[in-house]
RNA sequence: GGUCUAGUAGCUCAGUUGGAUUAGAGCAACGGCCUUCUAAGCCGUAGGUCCCAGGUUCGAGCCCUGGCUGGAUCACCA
């Protein structure tokens, strides 16, 4: 409609001030709930071209609109802007259509390909609240992009190798030879964390030890017994050696397992796993070739070097000196794998902002080495989660744990359910399915509604609410209408298929019917932009909606079976919105709760 | 020091191609509404120099410049 709009606008300013503009200038946008209307034109940018007074612009595209257009039914020009308002019949016409087509997915004529990378985690430590951002906003940008029309691939990098891996293994041996997760009573990744904390401990201790007995700090880092231990580690991991990686791949193993429960309880999977172990030392032909045709160059001591200063980015080393790889190296060769291998129109990495540095010299460097699809690459970059007291720091144990979170919050909405006492005729399996769906659904919510670039503070004191602008608030209004539906049905009324267009309406009505209708621009504006919040934000909007309407205006005990036909129709088709909406934040809506 | 990013009510946040007297929600505070479709709801009261100062224009919370404050980053770690 709005497209339609801004061509006929278009047209008129040709005809009526034998102008040709671009369709672009024509701003068409929802009416301020202020004013009378649905769709309001800024005629502004016409002044200029018709030289006449700003009113007087409305007035003559508001008579050309309603001659063009059938389902205007009238329009009002308030200084500068026309606001048009359409019929009734339009709307339910629109519902209509919501209801029988829509599923919450839109078609594209030309999608991308996209991939999304996200989570990425070290096996060294358990997730935690950080981690839960990532893939809250990972899993949600998938689903969003997905259901905007793209095709997505979503893929995990696990971080599965290096010195931090060889410290919890150092401090296995030292410290529980015999152990295991089993034994201990533990998830693998928590058992395999709290080696690494003990490291982290014992190290201290040598350092401390040393440095009384005479030795500068920077030695005493050095020459810790422990560490050396694990460097040595490391060194025989890189030389292959088989005990090393027998322990290595036992204890990754426990750590996945753990992973494994985190990411089932948080509902989030991907279409394929990546291991730091197998792809770290991929890149280095590309950057030797890339040393052959001088966008690179060899520093005396044999390190490869990409000179950026052109562009602000210093100069970043891409090759060791021994030939070995880094960071920057590996993401050069995956990258190209990736999008060889996937025909790629896209890719996103959802990975926090301090690593902003390193993808604008990651697409800098791969579009000098002449990749026409560097500009493809897509640093979704998201803020810190931090405590009242500052950052986390997993390795002092100041953090907040992932499951503990879950744990937590599936708890109280549980203690807050069994107070409410409304799924007494429940099973126990069912009841407890609820809880733990408005549990993460009040979880998922109070992060995904956050703009993602924002950083964030969250207070472990102040548990997480589930009443105002929440993810149950939004679950409940859903399981509200659900409520109705079932009752309607026990009085031998359902939910039509399709409602008359000469239905009576009142204006709480058409507002809701408009905020239907406007999910499909949210949606597309959402994946234009990544950003989940706008989705959190338009099912709020639709709820509250929702919940002054319900508490004017009875639905069962309309006046007529026609217009309790009709309200049964519209509540249904809000309860389908919210599901579609929240499933895109990953959030499942309950039938009770 | 360079670069990037944020600053809106006591707290957590909306406010996107710059739009229309009166800048919106929620929480917390105070006061109301359950013999009526689910009160995890609804209504009301109170709460603001949109960090500061200039600029751009018909119009700025939004854009530009300069400052202030917080965060990130500028590693042969990943």
């Amino acid at each position: 409609m709005r497209r339609r709009i801004k061509e006929i606008v278009v047209e008129a300013v040709e005809v009526l001030y034998g102008q040709k503009i671009d369709t672009d200038i024509v701003q068409v946008q929802r009416t301020r709930k202020v004013f009378t209307g649905d769709l309001t034109i800024v005629v502004f940018p016409f002044v200029k071209i018709a030289r006449k007074k700003p009113e007087d612009v409305a007035n003559d595209l508001g008579l050309y609109l309603k001659n063009k257009l059938d389902h205007i039914s009238s329009y009002n020009v308030i200084k500068g802007f026309l606001n048009l308002t359409f019929n009734s019949e339009y709307w339910l016409e629109r519902l209509n259509l919501l209801h029988r087509d829509f599923t919450g997915s839109l078609t594209l004529q030309n999608p991308e390909k996209v991939m999304v990378e996200f989570s990425s985690p070290n096996t060294n430590k358990p997730l935690h609240l950080g981690h839960i951002r990532n893939n809250l906003i990972g899993d949600s940008v998938s689903r969003i992009l997905k259901a905007a029309g793209h095709e997505v691939v979503r893929v995990n990098l696990v971080n599965d190798r290096g010195i931090h891996i060889c410290k919890s293994m150092q401090a296995y041996l030292d410290f529980d030879p015999n152990g295991s997760p089993e034994k201990a009573g533990m998830k693998g990744d928590k058992y395999v964390g709290d080696l690494y904390v003990k490291f982290d401990l014992q190290y201290k201790g040598q350092i401390a030890d040393l440095v009384e007995s005479g030795m500068s700090e920077e030695d005493a880092k050095q020459k810790a017994s422990i560490m050396q231990a694990a460097k040595n580690m490391l060194q025989k991991w890189e030389a292959g050696d088989p005990e090393v990686h027998a322990l290595w791949e036992k204890m990754n193993n426990w750590v996945y397992a753990g992973f494994d429960k985190t990411y089932a309880q948080l509902g989030i999977s991907f279409d394929q796993v990546y291991h730091e172990s197998e792809t770290y030392k991929s890149g280095r032909e590309i950057v030797l070739d890339g040393l052959k045709r001088d966008v690179f160059y060899k520093r005396d001591d044999g390190s490869i070097w990409a000179d950026l200063t052109d562009d602000k980015l210093d100069e970043k080393i891409v090759l060791r000196a021994d030939g070995t790889s880094l960071y920057m190296t590996q993401d050069i060769g995956t990258a190209v794998a990736r999008f060889e291998n996937y025909q790629l129109d896209r890719h996103i990495y959802v990975v926090g902002n301090e690593q902003i540095y390193h993808f604008q010299v990651l697409r800098l460097i791969l579009s000098k080495l002449g990749y026409a699809w560097a500009d493809k690459i897509q640093h979704m970059s998201y803020g810190m989660v931090e405590l009242p007291e500052g950052k986390m720091k997993s390795r002092e144990g100041k953090v907040v744990d992932a499951d503990d979170l879950i744990e937590e919050m599936i708890n109280n909405s549980a203690e807050m359910s069994r107070e409410l006492g409304k799924l007494g005729d429940m099973l126990e399996s069912e009841q407890q399915n609820v809880h733990r769906m408005i549990g993460l659904g009040a979880l998922k919510y109070f992060i995904l509604k956050v703009d993602p670039k924002k950083q964030m503070v969250f207070n472990p004191k102040e548990s997480i609410d589930f009443n105002g602008h929440t993810g149950p608030f939004i679950q409940y209004t859903h399981a509200r209408i659900r409520s109705v539906v079932r009752k309607a049905k026990k009085m031998n009324i359902s939910v039509p298929p399709m409602i008359s267009e000469d239905t009576i309406m009142n204006e709480k009505e058409l507002d809701l019917i408009k905020t239907i209708d406007q999910f499909e621009l949210v949606l597309q504006e959402a994946a234009q932009l990544l950003d989940p919040g706008m989705i959190a934000n338009y099912a709020y909007e639709l709820a509250k909606d929702f919940n002054h309407y319900y508490h004017d205006y009875s639905i069962l005990k309309a006046q007529d079976g026609k217009i309790l036909q009709f309200r049964l129709f519209l509540a249904d088709q809000v309860s389908r919105n919210l599901k579609y909406a929240m499933a895109l934040l990953g959030i499942d809506v309950p039938e009770k709760m």
